[in-house]
DNA sequence: CGATAATTTGATCAATATCAAATATCGTGG
DNA sequence: CCACGATATTTGATATTGATCAAATTATCG
């Protein structure tokens, strides 16, 4: 994953600084770079022509992104700023030219695909369970870890609401259910799940999913 | 994506049947096989630490599933079978060594996941469309190539409404109704995008996503 | 030809989107 | 430290849409 930033010298990087709400490129571009966030967040955004736009994926320090336009001509989205973000544009040709010069390189971008591949998947299917509850639970779930497990948010629910497939007035709405029901704890940015038992979930989801 | 069976014979692959509810691998069991699903249906379900779960994908047939654990040296999830299935078992390590052995190899797996990347984005944009009649749309133009745009359905209507993301009913209710208003045709098991405009079309959206 | 699955139509309901607005919080400049 | 504007969170009322339950019809396949 660090494999990035550990380019030889022959890669071009740039370091760029941009603010909340600046684009890094425009869907339609012509693919010059892939990028690496250093800090801030980076949202990938697909804005329809009415303006009205799709979260496709949120990048955080430390992540990668734009790498599937390597093999593009094109981006197919927007990167816009979520907030202040500092990235490293790194050069498509250079690193093409030093990534598949070995098989272990090629190997390395692969694994890292594989990664976002599955992360995906895991979003779609979240989006089939059709009951708010349930579908904020789940996304719950794929962002907690510990135990019991914890979710820390980095982001505001108004955000977070895009991403799981709710109006923001749906997920203010479900947050206090959730807590009622005694399922979720919620203290300042942070989410206990309390939801231990494994068959109300798989019920729901068995509903929820055909 | 056809990249699979066309692997050298060197490459060890076993066939094997499943039944409905049948385990083709634990969660935590050591990653021996990537595989290729010729018939029948197979989830991918992770359980969390608390034992709920959540299902991460449904592999349907003429998919490959699990490649994203070729770089794993454990399966992050469970696979069940969930009606009777035929699978291709193709062996992780003669995979990988084959695959892996040059750099043209290994950047075509990248550019295969690249492109999985894309159209998993793609897929998630589509059920960020809440109207049936778009959401549809929307699925169909994916799918569609040629000149007019066309579509020939490899599967039944109730297969392709889980994926798109309706019932079948809501589906068999939106078919005639695109079809009343100009916007497909149907013949068989093609059918016609009529909805060339882009004006219409950005409209239409418009409508359909926040 | 019978059985099984796929497609189609009908009636009703519940859930979430939508529109509206109030309150709270945060950040910034004075 | 305060005031102010911008953004985020919350609550309310209502409308729509697709889900759901039911059943009929049609196609498919041994």
């Amino acid at each position: 994953m660090h494999f990035w930033p550990d380019l030889p010298d022959t890669v071009k990087r740039r370091r760029k600084l941009f603010k909340a709400h600046d684009v890094l490129f425009h869907q339609g571009d012509r693919v010059s770079s892939i990028f690496y966030l250093e800090s801030g967040r980076v949202q990938l955004v697909r804005y329809l022509e009415d303006g009205s736009s799709v979260v496709l994926h949120v990048a955080h320090h430390g992540d990668t992104f734009a790498e599937a336009s390597l093999f593009a001509a094109t981006y197919h989205c927007d990167a816009v700023a979520e907030v202040d973000s500092n990235v490293l544009a790194i050069s498509k040709r250079d690193f093409l030219s030093v990534i598949g010069a070995t098989a272990d390189g090629a190997l390395a971008l692969a694994k890292l695909l594989a990664l976002q591949v599955r992360d995906l998947r895991a979003k779609l299917e979240t989006r089939s369970i059709r009951s708010a509850s349930e579908r904020l639970m789940a996304w719950l779930r794929m962002q907690a870890n510990g135990n019991p497990p914890t979710v820390v948010l980095d982001r505001n629910w108004t955000d977070i609401s895009a991403e799981v497939g709710l109006t923001r007035e749906a997920l203010y709405r479900t947050l206090p259910l959730l807590q009622k029901q005694g399922r979720i704890r919620r203290g300042g940015d942070t989410i206990v799940l309390l939801d231990g038992s494994t068959r109300s979930h798989s019920r729901a989801i068995q509903k929820s999913v055909r």
